[in-house]
RNA sequence: GUGAGUGUAGCUCAACGGCAGAGCACUGGACUGUGGCUCCAGGGGUUGUGGGUUCAAAUCCCAUCACUCACC
């Protein structure tokens, strides 16, 4: 940790890995098959990226261990030459609805690209990202969907840490293995899966089973409580989430690491992120519109293009359009959360927490 | 000029005597550890025009206009 506020329960933390270093509180953009969708490495970097996600699971079925590990691990393969975490591939158990057995050791799973089967198991998954050389290794789990009852939370709490614990035994120490908790909305599940993932003593803890479509307030209630219950001396990352909202009061509750489709995906259906709110650049109020996308932006995006020339590329399904639409939203996430580390520096974030909140929850409430 | 064919939503077309629909386009919304420029919803019609037959016409009949093709 860097700094510290008594207001608050937000860290200013540092996180060091063989590749690089990530300024934390971070938000890592998703890569899943070993691309940013629309947007180059080079301009990743340029945007603030300091580490991105991409999905274990995913690359090992294409184009698989060998090609990656041939071409000198996944970062190097994607021309990154920077942390990268990947996940195992249990998040996409439940919503890429391949799976064919859910078993006590593992998995046997469809692939969604031609059909054959494969049989997964936390061993596996850690040695495939092993061979990756990436620098944060995310466990085989078990997300149980929403709403989902006891039973089915319950073994998933117990699924994901006897996994976890063969996961840690699996691993040969390259890297950070990170351990997942779950327990869906229950309080008490939660509880227990926190203490038997923190037990282990891994590199850093992430909260998994979130976002998966529960209530915002369910949400950020399971969120505070666990967050209050893993080290203060260790990354906290909440798989997943969010939106600019979530982050900004995820890192109040004292969570580092982030990820989430949500900047990427929005900008290839053509919505914006602003610090007016949700921009929809496909709707007719813009086709004249000479303004930027947004005006207190100074991403390449708003310092060259109009709102009218946006909307055109997004109506016309221009492929300038996913690009630079991606290129704003991540360049509006990378600065919130560089905002947020200045200020937990200069000791404000309580003040920057509240401004921003309000000018948020402003902006959604206008017409 | 003669003959044939076609006229239905912005566009391409269904419905062929019984409540006028679809796709695309248009308008708005959604998307939270990413198979998918995807998903959801909405607006939009005196069926070219004028008559006729019929309980009932986009549909059958007559006229007329427009367009297309063929032949003079």
């Amino acid at each position: 940790m860097l700094a510290a506020d008594p207001r608050t329960r937000a860290r200013r933390g540092r996180m060091t890995t063989a590749q690089g270093t990530v300024e934390t509180p971070a938000f890592m953009p998703v890569a899943t098959g070993g691309a940013v969708k629309g947007v180059t490495a080079d301009v990743l970097r340029a945007l603030g990226a300091e580490i991105v996600l991409a999905n274990a699971y995913h690359l090992y079925l294409r184009p698989g261990v060998g090609v990656i590990q041939e071409l000198g691990g996944l970062s190097r393969f994607m021309g990154w030459n920077g942390p990268v975490l990947t996940d195992s591939g249990g998040f996409q158990l439940f919503s890429l609805r391949t799976l064919v057995r859910l078993g006590e050791d593992g998995v046997r799973v469809r692939s969604h690209l031609d059909g054959s089967l494969h049989e997964l198991d936390p061993a596996k998954i850690v040695a495939i990202q092993e061979a990756f050389a990436v620098d944060v290794l995310m466990p085989l789990d078990d997300c149980a969907p929403y709403p989902a009852d006891h039973a089915r939370l319950s073994s998933a709490v117990d699924r994901s840490a006897r996994w976890l614990a063969q996961s840690k035994a699996a691993w040969t120490g390259s890297g950070a293995l990170f351990g997942i908790v779950q327990g869906g909305v229950d309080p008490e599940l939660r509880g227990e899966s926190t203490r038997r993932t923190v037990d282990l003593e891994l590199p850093g803890y992430a909260v998994g089973g979130l976002s998966v479509g529960e209530p915002r307030p369910l949400f950020y209630e399971i969120a505070e409580a666990t967050a209050e219950c893993l080290p203060a001396d260790r990354p906290r990352y909440l798989m997943g989430t969010g939106t600019p909202e979530d982050l900004v009061r995820l890192v109040a509750l004292g969570y580092d690491l982030f990820d989430c489709v949500l900047p990427t995906r929005n900008a290839r259906n053509g919505t914006l992120f602003t610090s007016v709110g949700r921009l929809n650049v496909r709707n007719a109020a813009y086709a004249r519109d000479p303004s930027p996308p947004d005006p207190e932006c100074d991403c390449p995006v708003c310092r060259t293009h109009s709102r009218a020339y946006l909307r055109h590329l997004a109506v016309s399904g221009e492929i300038l359009s996913a690009c630079l639409n991606t290129i704003h939203n991540l360049a509006f996430y990378f600065r919130l959360l560089a905002d947020m580390r200045e200020a937990l520096e200069q000791g404000r974030f309580p003040e920057y927490t509240s401004g921003i909140l309000g000018r948020m929850s402003a902006v959604d409430h206008s017409p």
